[in-house]
This record gives structure tokens, C-alpha cells and sequence, in this order.
DNA sequence: ACCTGAACACCGTTCAAGT
DNA sequence: ACCTGAACACCGTTCAAGT
């Protein structure tokens, strides 16, 4: 073993040791739970992927609630800058939510992280910023502009947070669906006929998001015109 | 020490000591979680509430997750059999649902076991039951009742998330007033002039949740009329 | 200022052993 | 069949001690 053998191994395994920052931090963090997921994310895990340990991390962040936050400012950074077609506006808000959606259903459980963190970061905001846009496009009220952006992000997230549950209980979905099919008729006729049309797929896909969104906004027109 | 003495210690101390249930185990599950909140519920402290220790639990319960399933089970059984009165279906479908959020809003947390958990217990399908009917007296075709429903359900549970996070964080919900206070306006010109205007409240109550279930009733409605 | 090992106070779940 | 103590494999967070 001469001398370059031993100069390439250490340069190999200490490569100036990622010298540890925010966005190195988040950057690992959600690169660990596209892989494994929310239950395969862990202050310690992190740490240990950037070769340290978990109180090292607490020089950069108050706490995990901060480190979520940040996960998720940061997975939106890949939002389109803003739905570049023209066509009507209706059609590119349908097309910017469904950006959020899939960079949502990328990570497993980042749906159920923006379900209980609130972000104020830049990206967070520039999303907020790009739908009261199309929103006062179509003519909506400033008031309901506000109500609507969030109830249309509270409604995509919720259904990301959904499909989310979707794969990962997996059979559990299968016992849902069982306990439908024996279901009582005397108590639950409704349920039981509905059943028997197979009118439970468990959508909550691509062509659900365009039919909500379109609820959404199409109610919210219509209480306009009702006064 | 006579023998009363010791009869009456061994009463008192040991009431038979609660001979241990799934029906037990779920409501000193739930009386935690209205006193502890989420994080003070853990199936090691549902234990010693019953004294006993957690590996017992595993008798009744499969897990964590099953354990959580049936609460919100449990929980809906306080739901109104049906919504009384007369009126239109509309303002009782509201009403409705207004009980599904004040039954979730009571149990710091149970809001967001419900994104995450399935259930297919008698509450929630008497639940899914009665709001089929609703939708039904209002003439929605069957497809949609079921696609509404779904989406009713999400929103007001998802609301019910909302409010949760509001109330827990507490002073996290000024760091993003604050924040929204020194956007600057040459980037986020809507987010700072709705700022100004006083805009963003932080709704999410009761008042909210009346709107909220026109827009996607109404959006419903709307959908059809236009084909 | 930044990093760290060790400790603290917890978790859910399993399992061998008891009744 | 039901219950249990102890163990296993984890957590987030803190803190004294190092550089």
C-alpha cells in the first residue's frame, strides 16, 4: 500500500466532512423521507446521514416542528414559477394546484407534515402570491381571495394527506372496503347500494383534484352571484 | 389493625380493578386526550390510567394505529342522530357538519388522527350514512353524492387540523403574522396590500365553516347546471 | 462559535414467564 | 385466556465538556 492509496482513501471517505448548514440539513432530510418515508425520518437519522450526531443539528434549528417547516418551504421550491399558457385562468390555477399535489405525493407524509406546520418561508409565500393572482384574475372578491386561496390549499393538501394513507396502510384500505360489503342494508341502505354500484373507488387522483378544484371555485363564483 | 381496616384499604385500592376492555381502553384513551392533548396520550399512560402496564393493551388492540381508529369511532357517537328540524337540507346538512367539527374541535389532536386513520366503524358509517342522505334530498346524483361527501368530510376535518395547529402552537401563528408583516411589497405586492387590509384573519371558525360548506355545496350544484 | 458523547425522559412493540 | 416485567430498538432534547 503505497502513499497514493492511502491519499485516495482519505480523500474518499472525509470529503471536507459536508460542513454542516440549514440547507445542507433539509436538503438530507428530504432526501430521507423520499426514501423512507415519515416514519424513516428522524432528527438522529439526519444527523447520522450527514455523519454527526442529532444535538449537533440543534445549532441550526430550534427543533423538529422547524426542521418540517423547512422541509416543506423547501420541497416547494419546485412550484413553476407561475402556469405559463395562456388558456383561462381556471384551467392554469387547476394546473398550478396539481404542482403542489404531486410535489406533496413525491414524499411520503410531507402532505400530513403541511397538514400541522404552518410556513412562512419565501416559497410558501411566492405559492400564496401566484394564487390570489388567478384568483383576482377571475374576478373574486379581495375578502374572498383569501378564503378561497385557503380553502383551496387546506382541500389539495387534506387530499394528499388521504392518498398518503392510501399507500401506505395499504390493506387497511382492504378492510374499509370489506367492512363496506357487509354492511347491514336495514341500517345503511344508502351505503349498501352505493357499495353495490361500486361508486367506492377511492379516487383522490389527478381526476379528483380537477372535478374539487373546480367545486371550489365554482362555488365560490356561484355564492357571489347569490348575494 | 383489625380486619375492617384491611377489608376496607383492599376495596378501596382495588375496585375490582376495571376488568379491562376494548370499550375501557378506548374511553380512558379519549378522557386523556381531552385532558392531555395528543401528545399526552400514549398507549403506555392509557396503561398506567388502567393500571396496568402497556403490553397488556395488546390483548384488545392490535396496535397504536387500531387504538386511534376507534376513538374517533367512539367519539362520533355524539354525533346528532339526524339533524331535527325542518328547514332546508342545506342549512341542516351545515348544522351537521357543524357537530362533526365541534366533536373533533373538543379533542385537542382527534383531528389529526382523523386525516390519518380509516375508520369503518358504526359511528362513522352512520356518519357517511346520513350525509348521503342529505345530499340526496338536495337532488345530487349519485356519483357525486359520494365524491361529495368525501370532500365535505376532508374539508371540515381538515379545518378541524387547522384550528388544532392554531390553538397548540399558539405564538408560532404570530411568527407568521409577523413574518407576513415585513413581506416585502415589490415581491409579494398582493400578499402585503391584503396584509394591510387586515385580511388575514386566521377564520377557521364557525363562521368559516358555514362558508366553506355553500362554496363546495353550491360548487356541486353549479358543476351540474353546467354540464 | 461550533460540535459532541452521554444522559434524560420518554416511546411502541415483543416475548418469555406467570396465573 | 389473560396479564405482566423486562427487554429491544428506538425517539427529541439538553447539557457539560471539548475545540
Amino acid at each position: 500500500m503505497g502513499t497514493r492509496a492511502r491519499h485516495t482513501v482519505s480523500r474518499r471517505s472525509r470529503p471536507a466532512k459536508a460542513p454542516l448548514s440549514r440547507d445542507v440539513i433539509v436538503a438530507s432530510a428530504l432526501s430521507l423521507l423520499e426514501s423512507d418515508g415519515l416514519e424513516g425520518l428522524s432528527l438522529r437519522r439526519v444527523a447520522a446521514a450527514l455523519d454527526t450526531g442529532a444535538a449537533s443539528l440543534y445549532v441550526y434549528l430550534a427543533n423538529l416542528e422547524e426542521l418540517y417547516a423547512l422541509m416543506l418551504d423547501q420541497a416547494l421550491a419546485e412550484m413553476p414559477p407561475t402556469s405559463g399558457r395562456k388558456r383561462g385562468w381556471r384551467d392554469r390555477l387547476k394546473d398550478y394546484l396539481a404542482s403542489y399535489l404531486s410535489i406533496l405525493n413525491k414524499r411520503p407524509g410531507l402532505a400530513h407534515v403541511a397538514m400541522s406546520t404552518i410556513s412562512a418561508g419565501p416559497n410558501t409565500l411566492r405559492m400564496w402570491e401566484v394564487l390570489l393572482g388567478l384568483l383576482e384574475e377571475g374576478g373574486i372578491d379581495a375578502e374572498e381571495r383569501v378564503a378561497g386561496v385557503d380553502m383551496l390549499l387546506l382541500h389539495v393538501t387534506a387530499m394528499a394527506a388521504e392518498e398518503d394513507n392510501r399507500r401506505s396502510v395499504g390493506h387497511d384500505f382492504k378492510r374499509v372496503r370489506n367492512a363496506l360489503a357487509v354492511v347491514p342494508r336495514k341500517d345503511f341502505p344508502r351505503l349498501s347500494t352505493l357499495f353495490e354500484q361500486g361508486l367506492f373507488s377511492g379516487s383522490g387522483d389527478d381526476v379528483a383534484i380537477g372535478w374539487a378544484v373546480d367545486v371550489i371555485v365554482g362555488g365560490i363564483l356561484a355564492n357571489k352571484h347569490r348575494g
